[in-house]
RNA sequence: GCACCCUUAGCUCAGUUGGCAGAGCAUCUGACUCUUAAUCAGCAGGUCGCCGGUUCGAGCCCGGCAGGGUGCACCA
């Protein structure tokens, strides 16, 4: 134990905390207990009043605000479903009350206590015993708050600097309780996807983050390096080659969710590492990936919201209905008149300069098609619509589509305009999957970065043969976003990437 | 990577034409045994992000740097 405290810090707040902290050693308490069991919590206590009244319970949690009146004290502590008030009295827990003089907000305390109504109704747990179970030593921002007659909260001086909240989220966890309402429901986004995968007999499987080859995606990759093997390595940009390789293997059904990680520009809807889900089944194709999909989100939003219904940025949308299904080339020629297949390369620039967006640095026909897209028709996806058959040279890794020419089958779900999946029939015939990666070996001499390499043993795989197969990739980050309205990747990622401090 | 904006007390924010650095909350001292943005009385708290320049004098004007935000570019 420490008989004095060496000073680490010149502000006066901690200053006086590490100061109180000695004097707490000096009354004998323990500052730093090793455990204190539980018997309830501030939510049940609240919703089960009746049952509780009267009653003694154990609680515990972080003081979040103290109002002293001489020898009699209310306090509120916070745990981890919500806020109490507790009441202590000197003449009833004596050396515990002067203890208490000496906590702080932001100290972790135990309260044993019987429950009850005070005068102006709140429901308080009247402490017999109060004990420290962790000093705070470093002041938390305070937040007051004030529930109006209409029982809607008003918070004054919210803690609202992002780079701090950022930094320190588990500073923006304690003050902020709607951050960590966020993130339980990301939490239960991902376990109801997977407890969907899993009663659908998908099987889920870890492939590596460390590659000696990257794939899957058109991106460009963290590179790192292994002493023993003395080889360069890449970090994953997708888990696509991988899962398909299980599917050569005999899996009929594969899932991995897991970071994906992309050495890109970040914005409020990137960061370099980000969370995926990637299925395949085999025998299936994409007509079949997309009812999969649909059912799958009307699943999560009624486990995890209770209803498919949403209201976002005020558009009302509904996932239990079946998503549109509308043609990227057809709508395409219905919004611009023109017809992407036959259209010249300038056709094409000159359609995307009429939405007055710059055509600088695109090159190759799919590119163009795929930037007319995003401009003339992704921002009108309002409700959920998935958009099928792309440009051959988009998409190296799908199938030919099976009756239209220069086309894969593949599809990306939309809503609110945001793309949130990527699907396609996978291509399974090694001779034309050569021929693609050979293409874009070509692309990538020209100067495409993202251009694919040629993976000579995911070739060697599909050699043995794979089975038709329907894969599926979903941005978790993104749809969390979408299903929290949260305007940020950074409000849905616990830490997100940021320089080094000052 | 480019453009614009922001950075003042632990937190949230003012700061006039360039003239002694301000408030609320938190902290501290005192009073108070049903308070709840507790109240009342008092005290204290600052490298104005960092470095340089202009000026008799810079939180304020100029230049650079750092961090953050927003938009664009790139991408999922």
């Amino acid at each position: 134990m420490a008989d004095t405290i060496p000073e680490t810090d010149t502000n006066a707040l901690i200053k006086r905390r590490r100061e109180e902290l000695q004097e707490l050693y000096n009354l004998n308490v323990q500052p730093y207990a090793y455990s204190f069991e539980t018997d309830s919590n501030s939510k049940s206590i609240k919703s089960d009043f009746e049952k509780y009244e009267g009653k003694d319970v154990k609680i515990a949690g972080r003081l979040m605000a103290i109002r002293k009146m001489g020898k009699a004290s209310f306090a509120q502590i916070q745990d981890e479903v919500g806020k109490i008030q507790i009441y202590l009295r000197k003449d009833e827990i004596h050396e515990q009350y002067t203890a208490f003089k000496l906590m702080d907000i932001g100290d972790i305390v135990g309260i044993t206590g019987f429950v009850f109504k005070t005068r102006t109704g709140e429901i308080t747990v009247h402490a017999k015993s109060l004990i420290l179970l962790s000093k705070s030593l470093r002041p938390i921002p305070i937040a007051k708050e004030v529930v109006d007659e209409n029982g809607n909260k008003k918070v004054f001086d919210q803690f609202a600097d992002k780079e701090l909240r950022y930094r320190q989220r588990y500073v923006d966890l304690i003050v902020n309780p709607e951050v960590k309402e966020v993130f339980l429901k990301r939490s239960k986004i991902i376990s109801n996807m997977r407890r969907y995968l899993d009663q659908n007999n998908l099987v889920e499987v870890e492939t590596p983050i460390l590659q000696p080859l990257y794939g899957g995606a058109a991106a460009r990759p963290f590179e790192t390096y292994h002493n023993t093997l003395d080889m360069k390595l890449y970090l994953r940009i997708a888990d696509e080659l991988y899962l398909k390789r299980l599917i050569v293997g005999g899996f009929n059904g594969v899932y991995e969710i897991s970071k994906d990680f992309r050495n890109e520009g970040m914005d409020k809807t990137h960061n370099p590492e980000f969370t995926m889900m990637e299925m395949y089944v085999a025998y299936k194709d994409y007509i079949w990936m997309m009812e999969f999909f649909e059912n799958m989100i009307a699943f999560i939003t009624k486990e995890v919201f209770g209803s498919t219904k949403f209201v976002i940025e005020e558009n009302e949308i509904d996932f239990s209905k079946k998503w549109d299904r509308i043609s990227m080339v057809d709508e395409l020629k219905k919004e611009t008149g023109l017809d992407v297949l036959t259209a010249t390369n300038d056709e094409l620039k000159n359609g995307i300069k009429k939405y007055n967006v710059s055509v600088e640095g695109l090159e190759g026909k799919g590119k163009l098609i795929d930037e007319l897209f995003s401009v003339a028709v992704e921002p009108k996806l309002v409700s959920p619509t998935f958009v099928m058959d792309y440009p051959l040279e988009l998409s190296p890794l799908a199938k030919k589509h099976r009756s239209k020419e220069g086309l894969v089958e593949r599809f990306e779900g939309f809503v609110l305009g945001r793309e949130i999946c990527n699907a396609f029939s996978e291509l399974n015939d090694p001779v034309d999957q050569l021929d693609r990666f050979t293409q874009q070996a070509r692309f990538k001499t020209e100067g495409d970065e993202e251009a694919h390499a040629v993976d000579k043993d995911f070739i060697r795989a599909l050699e043995y043969g794979m089975p038709p197969t329907a894969g599926l990739g979903v941005g978790i980050d993104r749809l969390v976003m979408l299903f929290t309205n949260q305007p940020s990747i950074r409000d849905v990622i616990l830490f997100p990437q940021m320089r080094k401090e000052a």
